[in-house]
DNA sequence: GAGTGGTCTAGACCACATC
DNA sequence: ATGTGGTCTAGACCACTCT
């Protein structure tokens, strides 16, 4: 683990401890780097996580200071791409049944999303998620049997992810997110309590392994009311 | 401007132009640093930019490649925090008509949102909001009178993001974004064309100046079936 | 083993904010 | 003028991948 992952996981504990509290000032850069015995650049580069997660705001000839915004948000960056096993745990259970399971050749949307040929071969799920025994999410995923082979039913009902991470000893490094709304179809009707007319939320999830490859193409929709996003923007 | 933006900006518009194509491998570190006189740290913040961009991908000990994923994708992140007169500048034609526009004292929800007072006055404006002449948003927002003094309806008309950035020279440094959905009222089913029992999709937003002052919060919200929303996680 | 990216340091110099 | 963060460099060393 390098030394400024090290330092921004410890001052942002210490911010969500609120021994640095609300609108306070940070140390100077020079004591920060004296107590934690770091060079200069590597006290920026740990705060700069900081910076783009939301919690500290550092101005040029002011300070740094500690953002005084909403503590309840855990850091929205990084739930994502971890799956929903892992980011509810120890929060809510999660369990899943499975509507299907099969293994189809891709299409030419599946290729192009997949960047994989025509007519390669990719597991085809459907998932009903449950949160605390509540059904909350459908979720459509097509992975590429090369990325994983011996995908079983089991995984499927447990973790997915973790069966990736665990076993397989991949990584997960990032996913592009594609958010919007439709429609609802018989399926989400018949399992997220959707009336007619009514449309779901989807996200669309495309997952990039650290090795390059890309691991699924996920469809996840869940009921309008129980949706929320949350992200910060940072000017680079 | 600093040199790695600068390098990082150019590495960009050679993706886009398809200098560098889909998968393809880039120059070497070393080689990079030669063609562009700098260091290699530099070269190194440039092409984290783009990393975080979702452009590229790097794998130490292989190289660094051209994640082929929709060139169509214009980089979500700097979308936010420029409104949206900056957002579609030269795409589309964007008019505001003002339905509301007034002083009010903060109630305790605005102050925590806005970090001020309770009492503290705010600008309170509703505005529907046309793409091309076709109601797309309405947008309702508070803004501290202490932050922006003397707005006029004028400036509710064209970009309240310009009177900012031109007039007062502030600049937008972050933004604080959640999304959900909600059943709409007579006011959105009236302007955005929704039925009764049909939800909006809103986006609450909280911005921040360069300054370390909240300068707005606003709630935008859209039709279902308008809404659309990209982002790329990049694990840290 | 050779190639490639990742981290860290020490020090220089610059830009901006505040007094 | 001083304090503060931002950028850049040269060089050292480490970690991982590929073959």
């Amino acid at each position: 683990m390098a030394k400024y992952r090290d330092i921004a996981d410890d001052i942002r504990q210490k911010i969500k401890n609120q021994e640095y509290t609300f609108g306070q000032k940070l140390p100077y850069e020079y004591v920060l780097c004296m107590s934690y015995h770091c060079n200069k650049e590597t006290m920026k580069k740990a705060l700069d996580i900081l910076v783009k997660e939301g919690l500290i705001i550092r101005r040029r000839g002011a300070g740094t200071f500690v953002k005084d915004y909403d503590p309840a948000m855990d850091n929205p960056v990084s739930k994502f791409g971890r799956g929903l096993t892992a980011q509810y745990e120890g929060i809510k259970e999660v369990t899943s049944e499975v509507l299907e399971f099969e293994v189809v050749p891709a299409d030419e949307h599946l290729s192009e999303k997949l960047q994989i040929d025509v007519g390669d071969f990719v597991y085809h799920i459907i998932r009903l998620r449950f949160l605390d025994k509540i059904p909350h999410l459908i979720d459509i995923t097509y992975i590429p049997i090369s990325v994983v082979p011996n995908l079983k039913l089991q995984h499927l009902k447990g973790s997915v992810y973790g069966y990736i991470e665990k076993v397989l000893k991949l990584k997960i490094q990032s996913c592009h997110l594609t958010i919007n709304a439709a429609l609802s179809t018989p399926l989400e009707q018949q399992y997220l309590g959707l009336k007619e007319n009514e449309p779901y939320i989807q996200e669309e999830q495309i997952s990039f392994l650290s090795n390059g490859s890309i691991f699924e193409y996920t469809l996840s929709r869940q009921h309008f009311s129980h949706f929320e996003f949350q992200t910060v923007i940072v000017q680079q």
